[in-house]
DNA sequence: TTATATTTGGACAATTATTGTCAAGACCTA
DNA sequence: TAGGTCTTGACAATAATTGTCCAAATATAA
């Protein structure tokens, strides 16, 4: 498995390994380049918009930077916390409960 | 397993099973009743304080509180997210990584 | 060095989200 | 009806987020 890392680091690298400079991709994704700067070295959130305008760019999976982009959120929000594993694994039970939920809607 | 509730639930349930009205608990965390009905039935987030408060006056154990606290956060950040199982999975690899990295600082 | 391109920092207003509060309405039980 | 309980919706105050600008810093090349 890859070792994860931050959707910051995950788009500055795609943006390196093109070559482009962050100047050129702020204009193409339509955004301030101080603004680019500050997300991918993780001092902003990125918008959820950019994502479509980066898998087109950079030919990258869609459902891929998505996920990275939402799991971010996820993290930014634990960073604090001491017991984030337990607080993950009380959520994926109750989204799994609200899954099942809406798959046998009439269940009690 | 005991089926994963909402914070909100587990609210409500503790509340009724002491047989205290919303508004003597309201006023006992001091806030509007209107916002604790609000906060048991998922229509606004709790706030951290409450927890403490919370422990106290129905004797419930403080982390598990938290833990159902904060992991009703991480849920309603997903609610509207297709891969919402695959996102935890993500989010905890990159928790595992900073957890680890903080062991050894020096890793690369 | 100087010149040029690139990236980062900090401040700021504008927008959006959250919070606490209030009063009226709905609900229930006797 | 009356009394207690809970819910609803609206509102202002506060806080958080977003986008923007421009100067400072850093890097690259000549």
């Amino acid at each position: 498995m890859v070792t994860q890392q931050t959707f910051g680091e995950t788009l500055r690298k795609l943006r390196e390994d093109d070559g482009m400079p962050l100047r050129k991709l702020a204009a193409l994704l339509d955004i301030d380049q101080s603004t680019l700067s500050k997300i991918e070295r993780n001092e902003r959130k990125a918008n959820p918009d950019m994502i479509d305008k980066l898998s087109n760019i950079f030919k990258a999976d869609k459902k891929e930077l998505h996920i990275s982009f939402v799991s971010d959120k996820v993290v930014y929000e634990l960073l604090d916390e001491e017991s984030s594993i337990d607080i993950l694994k009380v959520a994926e039970e109750k989204i799994s409960y609200i899954i099942q939920s809406k798959k046998k809607p009439n269940a009690k």
